[in-house]
DNA sequence: CTGAAAGCGCTTACAG
DNA sequence: CTGAAAGCGCTTACAG
């Protein structure tokens, strides 16, 4: 097994001080030909800097914390994936923390120790208020996504334009009744404002179309069990033509599953539009709001880094627009 | 703000050495008055020992990695809570790794440092051997998950005997044909094996009983969109009181769904028994077979930490086995 | 730009 | 059982 290599070993070989070899590393001023020659020494030998001895001098961890509710969702992982991959281009670790438990919640709350090993800390879908309080304490940058606070880097996705859109491509349609299927959230740890925006979205183009939505005809599905489906069933037999906003694709595909068993042709004898663009999506023929998921990973991965190169750069809101994928369903 | 205490703080305060504080935090060999005084200013004080320091000074790290495969199961999240819930109690803490992605698994591989940074490493219905070889050979105790090993503490279920029980449940209703839901699992990083003892078992029984299983009675489900809808519509409205084992309880739910919206009662025009007893399985009334999640949990983190005290004791090989819960679908 | 030195907060032999 | 000391691998003023 091979020693392990230490800063000490690269400056020797790059014959200058450990200093020099952590300035390199940190970017410090060093000439252009030291520079290179340590970096050469580096690469030949596979030189780790040991994160531990890092923080412990107080210098960086190059590391970020990803923090998200307990979502079995397609999107949190692609999320996470894609934020992962884009920080790891930089030489950065994702410090994974689910937020599984109020234990878990607990100890990021108290544990000042915790936080102390990352340089940013990213929280996704998760309500910042009633999580970690108005205002959190963070020694650390933190950057929200799918939560707006003026004081910290932002990314959102515009829900009530998805929404809007959603209601467009139904509209076209001319069907008597729309319905909506939406997440019945009572976990206090998973964010759904957003989805509500969608609706509301939803709800005022049809409005203005002159089509009053009426509550009942939201179906209320659970994060895991989804959309009953008698109540899916109901609707696609009870109705001529029905129009259906699912808002994520999951609620969607349950939909979809029903109308097969029920010989219902999608975009035929109801119309169907989801939210996300999952990957069966494609296949399973379905029209959807597409958010980027993938481009909001690497942009909170990206701002993660900026921050915490510049901690006074400008606060940061970043809003993206979901675009139509039309597909079969609609 | 409060000013970091160290362990000079306490060694000052209670007039000892730090080394002496060391040794009361590490299970030296401490007289019991003096360990009980640092202790008590310990407690007054609210120090916690910086892990950094620790590990670079070579010592314990406090920590465990847990290791799964990106599942979006209820399974695996019950699984984790349990298991850091335990760890929390003996004060060390999770460190969580999804195998979400190719990236994910060669840096684990690869960077040796990130593997140091714990104790011990639980890998949790993971393919071993096409991830991370036949004998990795990582510094930490391993402990394996739904996978059997002779060199380390494994913790498996009785998954043969749960599809025996299902079969067993199945066959009192003297059902005329047999199905199975079963996974199709593409994903290197998913283990499925515990998915075809379950299976295994279930063909056992039913052959000892006469009936020959035929492999296209078997539909195959995806991980995360479920089994094809039009095929579960298939058996529950050609056959008479047909028997479905779903080989997870994520799939009996499908299958009641269809079988609500089709009218047909569970238990009479159909029978049905599924597998993990998921939160939801109580209230929607299933029959099936239950494995001890949370038990499995615990009792990996108190192996885990049982290996890091005395890295010599004996391999253990724990087996649970999973119960029979009659509800109403068979 | 660069080297030598102090210090980050611990652990672990080493003497007593 | 216990204290003083060395060392873990870095970073960051401090001088030059």
């Amino acid at each position: 097994m091979a020693k392990k290599v230490t800063i000490r070993d690269i400056a020797q070989q790059a014959c200058v001080g450990v200093g020099t070899v952590s300035r390199v590393l940190n970017g410090g001023s060093v000439s252009k030909e030291t520079r290179e020659r340590v970096l050469k020494v580096i690469n030949e030998l596979g030189y780790r800097p040991n994160p531990h001895a890092r923080m412990l001098a107080g210098g960086k961890t190059n590391r970020v914390m990803f923090i998200f509710p307990e979502m079995r969702n397609e999107f949190h992982w692609r999320l996470l994936k894609s934020f992962d991959l884009t920080l790891d281009g930089y030489d950065y670790q994702t410090v994974v923390y689910p937020l599984i438990s109020d234990n878990r919640l607990k100890k990021l709350r108290s544990d000042k120790q915790l936080l102390k090993e990352v340089d940013a800390v990213v929280v996704a879908t998760v309500p910042l208020d009633t999580t970690f309080g108005k205002r959190p304490d963070f020694a650390q940058p933190l950057i929200l996504i799918e939560w707006v606070h003026e004081d910290y880097d932002c990314i959102n996705v515009d829900n009530e334009y998805g929404g809007r859109k959603a209601a467009e491509l139904l509209l076209e349609h001319q069907p008597n009744e729309f319905f909506a299927i939406q997440s019945y959230e009572t976990n206090p740890m998973i964010a759904d404002k957003h989805l509500w925006e969608r609706f509301n979205g939803f709800k005022k183009v049809l409005l203005e179309a002159g089509y009053d939505f009426p509550d009942d005809h939201i179906i209320y599905a659970d994060l895991f069990t989804g959309p009953p489906h008698d109540k899916v069933f109901e609707i696609l037999t009870k109705y001529d033509r029905p129009a259906i906003f699912a808002l994520t694709d999951n609620y969607a595909l349950i939909v979809l599953q029903i109308a097969s068993t029920l010989g219902k042709k999608p975009g035929k004898d109801f119309f169907l539009v989801g939210f996300d663009d999952q990957y069966w999506a494609r296949e399973g023929g379905l029209t959807t709001i597409k958010q980027p998921v993938e481009e909001i990973g690497a942009k909170a991965a990206e701002i993660a880094l900026k921050r915490i190169r510049n901690p006074d750069a400008p606060i940061e809101h970043v809003k993206f627009v979901p675009t139509v994928v039309r597909r079969l369903t609609a």
